[in-house]
DNA sequence: AACCGCCCCAACCGCTTCAGA
DNA sequence: GTCTGAAGCGGTTGGGGCGGT
């Protein structure tokens, strides 16, 4: 007596995403949205399980993700953020909104958890460390933990204030603004690749999945923690820069706009996360900073 | 050229959490 | 409050690529 399988185990493809796969997923997605994995396979005709669609396009097919090397600001955050928040990659890709869970997790399991070692192995402790054995940091990182807790939360009540049909002026026909419309980007991408590696010779195409350079699209994590990150540093309205957006304009031209102010404002609020993270000597003062600052939720 | 071993990363598996009935 | 199905998440695996011999 197990767990039943999420899917039929016959008749499921299991292995490598093909190119074809790939444009039926997006093109779906294009049309109706994410959502409702489990009809996916059936409504796409996809012989893929519900989780491995879902896997595919947030993993690798979703707008806005950056792949291929990491900068050294991203290590940095990475590094820090797993000091405080341990392998919950998917908060700290809340932070990294151009980069998945998966890539992170990867990106530390074959490199920064060698690297460290190998700092902690020259430095004897790491200047990155706080030894996760000290009781302060044990202490600080719990009310971390639950200061981010309480952000996410906030960011929902928040999130579906906004997206409320009273509330919200409704930049787009899906519910959150999360840039399907450069699933057209990817879908070129696609065939770009797909008719590079003609369909005769299909296995070896994967050029498709070559270093994407979206302009960070906004998804559902990175626009609740931006708002998180708004409301305990006093960052400005993210939405604030889009009011400016012509409503007259073309939805090219509006959403392209929409696109680059989002890209902006949130480089920049990303930066700024940056600065606050990488100041140099301060692993402990971050703590105290953060304790001051939420002070008030406990 | 062939073989081997290591590395990387996409994808899978299974457990946990969430949400609706 | 309980149950159940769906979605989310983190650990792990397997296969392809690549460098060394």
């Amino acid at each position: 007596m197990g767990r039943q399988p999420c899917c039929d185990k016959a008749g499921v493809k299991k292995g490598p995403w093909t190119p074809e796969e790939d444009l039926i997923l997006v093109s779906y997605i294009q049309q109706h949205g994410p959502g409702n994995w489990r009809a996916f396979p059936t409504k796409t005709g996809l012989l893929r399980c519900s989780k491995s669609c879902r896997l595919r396009w947030t993993n690798y097919l979703r707008p806005g993700i950056k792949r291929g090397n990491f900068t050294e600001n991203e290590e940095k955050m990475i590094i820090h953020l797993q000091a405080l928040l341990g392998n919950r990659w998917a908060a700290i890709a809340s932070y990294l909104p151009e980069r998945t869970d998966n890539d992170i997790k990867n990106y530390w399991n074959t490199h920064l958890k060698k690297k460290l070692k190998k700092l902690q192995g020259n430095e004897g402790s790491s200047r990155y460390g706080f030894s996760s054995s000290s009781s302060s940091y044990q202490i600080c990182r719990g009310q971390w933990e639950r200061k981010l807790q309480t952000d996410i939360h906030m960011a929902k009540k928040d999130l579906s204030d906004a997206l409320s049909p009273e509330k919200s002026s409704d930049h787009t026909s899906y519910p959150k603004p999360s840039g399907y419309a450069s699933s057209t980007e990817n879908i070129a991408k696609l065939l770009k690749g797909w008719m590079r590696n003609n369909p005769w010779k299909m296995a070896d195409s994967t050029d498709y999945s070559e270093e994407g350079t979206d302009p960070m699209k906004e998804d559902k994590n990175s626009k609740e923690m931006a708002e998180a990150f708004q409301s305990h540093l006093g960052f400005e309205s993210l939405d604030s820069s889009l009011s400016d957006i012509s409503p007259s304009m073309s939805p090219e031209a509006s959403h392209s706009q929409y696109e680059s102010k989002q890209h902006v404002n949130a480089q920049s609020q990303l930066s700024m996360l940056e600065k606050w993270l990488f100041d140099e000597g301060k692993d402990y003062q971050l703590c105290d900073n953060i304790l001051d600052q939420n002070v008030l939720f406990f």
